[in-house]
RNA sequence: GGGUGGUUAGCUCAGCCGGUUAGAGCACCUGCUUUACACGCAGGGGGUCGCAGGUUCGAGUCCUGCACCGCCCACCA
């Protein structure tokens, strides 16, 4: 801890707790999240999906916002200027739920309670509990513009909301009517299509008689799961050209139990193969049957209502509990002698998607979308359609990243149906439409009337419901920046920074959110609200299973946070995973992502221990990096690497591969830069020799930092700033934060003679550590070696300490070639780097036949190679057809291995002499 | 039923437009208190890229078929 080259001011450990609130607490101080509108200057924006207000901080967030963080840190260093919007979404049935369960447990009911008093009481929820989940994001360090953060339900947005219903309406794109759609009795309200997940469920099919009215002795058996709705039954169908019902269609039936005569009619949805292939027909209860009764103008009568009772039509029934209903109907059909019988059936039942309990379709009037189809070229489906497709003749707005949900974004819209968007809770923005008693009309306004717009009635009433939370998600992107204030003098966010840039979110809500974006954004803006759709996957467990609370493998991503530190939990949701693809979570991740940041942070102690108080004012260090080049073959090796390694990483920031882009940093981070340069260097800076690696160490260590910034924050500005002390007071590094430095750009800097030349002492330093590992030669063993150079004499000489040090061969002798060497008493081991070959002298310690037999085998491969590549090389196709430089390239290997058998034939005769 | 993804080292996964001897992390084996780091260093083993055809000078990568696993959508009474 005290020696002389430790830095005292940083700690052997990166300890993540210490430094990263004041980090974070400075960045906000600076105010540097804000995003300023700098005209002519184009804005790199996302908005970010807003968490429910009573949400708490899961994986899945924290994988979004590392992911939006990364993107958004970035472009920033680029110098855009850059807005990331947080929001958070009232998120009208979960949060009213959450509030109810808490009544439950004080004994009331939201009914006893009214509405407004509910209401009041959902707000003092929400002013307590509705910050959580920003603060927890916070802690992940995402550098989000909090002072425009936006939520679903104050005046902005709502007003968004507002003029959204009116304009649909009054386009005649709102309409009102009595549908068949789903209710959650539990949640009292419509859901949309969207809102019901299905699950096989292990049921039975009962078969049923329904005697012919005409001859009672005869009857039709139909097949049903849900015999309870037979009480609602207006009509029996069967396929039109089933032999087994001629003389049957178009005569009447009786409904037991009810008595009712009902007929039996000819339907083409009807499969014969099914059951009985009859159906009996309920249109009040299921969407099947609605279809088939309005076809054959059946009455639809609910017999299950609202509450999931029986309804007055049912007569004795009434007021029995739906699943009760079904088991008296049993025993009553039993008991008549028309239950001909049950067998065990599994079939898809829909479920309520926040409270799992199973959904009834019934008819009821409810406010929908006319979305139109995807064929129609001026319907919102259509509109929706052609921003991902083009219309033939511009490019498409809009680009799905991976490209695969293209096609699933439009085999729903191809699928589409209207969307049902009212919703009888209190919770949520009340829908702007006032029904007359006197006359009847509807008025719908932007103002909340005092009068009937038709008659001027003041007996006027609002309609009782709020709209689904997704219509308001679905303005977000423009809602959020102003909308409907569109004109520059009013709302300059909105007519600087939309269309916004890219949406990012899972793709479990594309057609959730995703899809409703573009309608609506599309039908209020006349522009696809953003450019690019990122997807990301979701977050599984170790085995693959869904992570989620019931199931109880679900982690708390602040405690591993705290645990590992935040950088460590980003680089492990962010690295080795393909956009769109799901994520296996493992604390195996979380400890290699911390490795990596004590790594990165030990490399630095390192670096700027040997720089402390010298205060070097090189070139490299103070102007033009990128045009320095240094003198030093390994100084020019590593800054190649980093102009490679610097191209890569902002290609795949460009293309959304995070992924690829960490992983090739990793690798330059570790095995480059760590492994080998620091190794390099600490020759140079143990022999005192001149020019000094530092101002190369600094250098590039200082691009490594600003290069890993978007994906690990907070080590690399804590770095950064230390480093910083210890460079000259000008050139890039000198911004006040390293997320207002530049983000490195490429220099031209690539030296592949530097490359190829200490890849060669590379692959010399490996192969004499190999052979010491194989004939357990301690380390601390000096061995001799000798190296004929073949041509690459100069280069060896030069790095020649660098190769005595890093394989610990002590003397070295470099000679020009075979003809120098002969004589020596260099018998031993021979390792064949081409064009080096490198000779240990461990006659007696190595078995001599032993070691023919390796060269030999050694041998056998490079012939193997060389004969693949030659004939690959003579291929007179090959060479017409492949590329230029692939066939440069195979040129060289095939005189690479020729050089390389050369050697080891010339050394394989040595040895048989 | 429609759509879509996967099948690559013991495990989890990269591998973009087809082009060196297929990679990473973890795990495993051997050695190492080498003063940045044992959250480490050095070395090593391990893959006929699901199967069968085809296109091509060349296929993990493109096409066809098959097998198995997964996800989404759908009006399976």
């Amino acid at each position: 801890m005290t020696s002389a080259q430790s830095p005292t001011r940083m700690p052997r450990a990166y300890n993540a707790a210490d430094v990263e609130r004041r980090i974070y607490q400075n960045w906000q101080d600076k105010n540097y999240f804000h995003a300023e509108i700098r005209d002519g200057e184009q804005p790199y924006v996302i908005i970010m999906p807003p968490p429910n207000v009573t949400g708490e901080l899961h994986l899945g967030h924290a994988l979004e916002k590392a992911l939006e963080d990364a993107l958004i840190r970035y472009r920033r260093m680029t110098g855009r200027p850059t807005l990331w919007l947080p929001g958070t979404d009232h998120a009208g049935i979960a949060t009213q739920w959450v509030v109810e369960r808490q009544l439950a447990e004080e004994g009331v009911s939201r009914h006893e309670l009214g509405r407004e008093e509910f209401i009041r009481r959902v707000w003092e929820h929400v002013d307590k509990s509705g910050g959580i989940i920003h603060e927890q994001s916070r802690r992940l360090g995402i550098s989000a513009d909090w002072e425009r953060h936006k939520f679903t339900l104050e005046p902005g947005p709502s007003h968004a909301v507002r003029t959204t219903f009116v304009s649909l309406y009054e386009k005649g794109l709102i309409y009102r009517h009595e549908r068949i759609i789903n209710r959650c009795v539990r949640c009292a309200t419509a859901l949309s299509d969207l809102e019901v997940d299905y699950q096989d469920v292990d049921g039975h099919l009962y078969h049923i008689r329904y005697p012919l009215e005409d001859d009672p002795e005869k009857f039709v058996t139909v097949a049903t799961t849900r015999p309870e709705t037979m009480l609602g039954d207006t009509g029996v169908a069967v396929h039109p050209d089933d032999p087994r019902y001629d003389g049957i269609r178009g005569r009447n039936v009786v409904l037991p139990i009810m008595g009712q005569v009902i007929p039996v009619v000819g339907d083409e949805a009807i499969d014969p193969e099914f059951g009985t292939g009859a159906l009996k027909v309920t249109p009040a209860h299921d969407p099947v049957d609605f279809e088939v009764g309005q076809r054959h103008r059946l009455d639809a009568p609910n017999v299950i209502g609202e509450d999931g009772t029986m309804t007055a039509v049912t007569g004795k029934y009434m007021g029995v509990e739906r699943f009760e209903a079904r088991r008296r109907v049993v025993e009553e059909l039993d008991s008549l002698g028309v239950l001909e019988k049950v067998e065990p059936h599994s079939h898809s039942v829909g479920h309520c998607q926040r409270c799992a309990t199973v959904v009834e379709p019934l008819i009821s009037m409810q406010w929908f979308v006319n979305v139109g189809t995807h064929e129609q070229p001026d319907s919102i489906a259509g509109k929706a359609y052609r921003a991902v497709t083009g219309d033939g003749v511009n490019e498409p707005d809009i680009r799905i990243v991976p490209e695969r949900f293209t096609r699933v974004y439009l085999n729903w819209l191809e699928n589409i149906r209207d969307w049902c968007i009212s919703r009888q809770l209190w919770w949520g923005h009340r829908i702007p439409v006032w029904y007359c008693g006197p006359c009847g009309h509807l008025t719908v306004a932007m103002e909340d009337p005092e009068a009937c717009e038709a008659c001027g009635s003041t007996d006027i009433r609002q309609d009782p419901d709020v709209l689904d939370t997704w219509f308001s998600s679905g303005l977000w992107p423009h809602s959020t920046l102003g909308w409907p204030e569109t004109d520059r003098a009013n709302n300059k966010d909105f007519d600087y920074f939309f269309p916004t840039t890219v949406l990012e979110t899972g793709y479990d809500i594309l057609f959730f959110w995703v899809a409703r974006m573009i309608m609506l954004g599309i039908e209020n803006t006349g522009r696809a609200p953003f450019n690019t759709v990122y997807l990301h996957g979701l977050i599984r467990d170790g085995s693959g299973a869904k992570m989620s609370k019931t199931r109880g493998n679900t982690m708390d991503p602040l405690d591993l946070l705290e645990k590992y530190g935040t950088d460590a939990l980003r680089f492990a949701l962010t690295t080795g995973t393909a956009p769109g693809n799901d994520l296996r979570f493992t604390e195996n991740r979380l400890e290699a992502g911390r490795n990596y940041a004590n790594k990165i942070w030990n490399a630095s102690r390192f670096v700027i221990s040997q720089m402390e108080g010298l205060h070097l004012t090189h070139p490299e260090l103070v102007e033009g990096w990128s045009k320095v080049k240094p003198e030093h073959r390994e100084d020019r090796w590593i800054v190649s690497r980093l102009d490679r390694v610097t191209a890569e990483v902002n290609r795949s920031l460009e293309s959304f591969e995070l992924g690829d882009a960490q992983q090739r940093l990793h690798e330059f981070i570790w095995n480059d830069y760590c492994d080998w340069y620091i190794e390099m260097a600490k020759i140079r800076v143990r022999n005192g020799s001149e020019p000094s690696p530092l101002p190369t160490l600094a250098h590039v260590l200082e691009r490594i930092l600003r290069l890993l910034h978007p994906f690990m924050p907070f080590i690399t500005e804590e770095i950064w700033q230390t480093l910083k002390s210890e460079l000259p007071e000008e050139g890039e590094a000198q911004a006040e934060s390293i997320m207002l430095a530049p983000y490195p750009e490429s220099g031209n800097r690539i030296d592949t003679e530097a490359e190829e030349e200490i890849s060669l002492v590379q692959q010399a330093v490996r192969a004499v550590r190999n052979t010491r590992a194989q004939l357990r030669i301690p380390a601390a063993q000096h061995l001799e070696a000798l190296v004929e150079a073949n041509g690459q004499r100069a280069a060896i000489e030069a790095e020649a300490d660098l190769i005595r040090a890093m394989s610990r061969v002590e003397p070295l002798r470099i000679v020009s070639g075979a003809s120098e060497s002969e004589g020596g008493n260099l018998r031993g081991v021979t390792l064949v780097v081409s064009p080096l070959v490198v000779r240990l002298p461990l006659e007696g310690v190595v078995d001599l036949e032993a070691e023919g037999e390796r060269l030999r085998s050694e041998l056998a491969d490079c012939v193997r190679n060389l004969e693949r590549v030659e004939k690959l090389v003579s291929n007179p196709n090959f060479r017409e057809k492949a590329r230029p430089d692939v066939v440069e390239n195979e040129e060289g290997r095939l005189a690479e291995l020729r050089e390389r058998k050369e050697r080891l034939d010339e050394i394989l005769e040595q040895l048989g002499r």
